[in-house]
DNA sequence: GCCGATATGTGATGGCTGTCACAGAGTAAG
DNA sequence: CTTACTCTGTGACAGCCATCACATATCGGC
């Protein structure tokens, strides 16, 4: 069984504490993709991922799949409710096989105020995730869609270069999850990953997508955008 | 000289630690049009909305203007940075003249640290934040700029009107604001509030802009969203 | 009440990109 | 090997809307 500790929020606090908490933790597992949020749903249970993957998603009405975050384990999901108590606004699905402790809003209060330290930590990543979202607004307000897809790709290389400056994402990105990302449809996401190709700006692999120089690629994108 | 009590996160504290935090802030004035935070800034100061009212914007390279959000007196800004240390992501200025108090980041850690209620009320406040921004990510995905110009006047119709499901916008808004609050043109504002106009769904009076009947306005966004 | 600055209204146009349509290409199971 | 998937690639096209270019209108200050 996963420990509590793994949980980012509680990273800081000791045994005891630990153990306190997970008193009043109910664990659940999910198998991938089940549905671990349903919006509209009037609970506002905070839930802590420990072990697994999630993707946290909002279908419009036209049926568009808009991807808000993806979370691994550490992470936690469903604070905002907990925190303001309004209903849920997005649907949460396990992405992998996910096993999850679920806190109820009081305890979660409750635990956020009795430790300073749970409670910046939450804070934190509060702070993360805004910095996430005006990021996005920015992207989106100010480059086109094809120049969103090269920026994603980017950012995803980033994460893994090497000292060469190539990176290998693997597996090979999802088109149509790619564009869900970035609020864009599938097809662009392929015919901009077919330019990105025939310009030897990434190259398919079996292991995985290659970008064989990463700052080439940041030229790319800036004198598209012009 | 306004009271520090008039600021949200520090709603719950007591006479003596206000005066206690009172102690590290610095105040300061700014005059309408004013820059309080400009980007790329090193500081990582919070700025503590004494009176007054801020607008937080982004500008991108193409010129265009991004706001992320308007917050008067009671509100802050610049936590973001005091929060995680990273540079500032956006600008800051005075709409109206605005007086601040200005806390050290280690000061704001120190007091958010030490008051579980501050803390809490930081927590809500970044919520309220992500709530909004994913709005606004969902909103820019799924909706065309017509029909978010319309989504726009229809939130601040809401937010004011009467039991006869009236509302008075006042003063009228300016239209680039408005276009730089939903991402689009200003040309495309005016056209919209031209048809809504035509429609009858607002009316322009001098006291501000008149929404006679939200219901209507609902209406009309649903059915053009088709 | 006059003037410069700021805000608004509207046509014309061109580029981007979402959508539809369909043809390959992997892939997993039987 | 065949079948039934899901995932990719690409052409055609039409609609939306950002941009440019003016004409008007309105406002704030002197």
């Amino acid at each position: 069984m996963v420990k509590l500790s793994v949980v980012g929020i509680f990273a800081d606090l000791d045994e005891s504490a630990i153990t306190d908490v997970e008193r009043h933790v109910n664990r659940k597992t999910f198998s991938a993709g089940a549905q671990i949020i349903e919006p509209e749903s009037d609970s506002s249970d905070v839930y802590l991922i420990l072990s697994g993957r999630v993707r946290i998603v909002n279908y419009s009405l036209s049926g568009r799949e808009i991807t808000l975050e993806e979370i691994g384990a550490g992470g936690c999901v469903g604070q905002l409710s907990a925190i303001d108590g309004e209903p849920r606004s997005a649907c949460v699905i396990a992405v992998d096989d996910t096993s999850v402790g679920i806190l109820s809003p009081a305890n979660f209060e409750k635990v956020v105020k009795s430790h300073p330290s749970v409670a910046w930590n939450v804070i934190g990543e509060l702070a993360r995730i805004v910095r996430n979202s005006t990021r996005r607004i920015v992207d989106v307000s100010t480059l086109g869609a094809n120049e969103r897809v090269v920026a994603e790709v980017l950012r995803r290389a980033r994460n893994v270069s090497d000292e060469n400056g190539a990176a290998l994402l693997s597996p090979v990105p999802v088109h149509s999850e790619v564009a869900s990302r970035v609020s864009t449809s599938r097809e662009t996401v392929a015919r901009v990953m077919s330019t990105l190709g025939r310009r030897q700006l990434v190259k398919k692999a079996d292991s995985g997508l290659i970008v064989p120089d990463v700052r080439r690629l940041e030229e790319f994108l800036s004198e598209s955008i012009h």
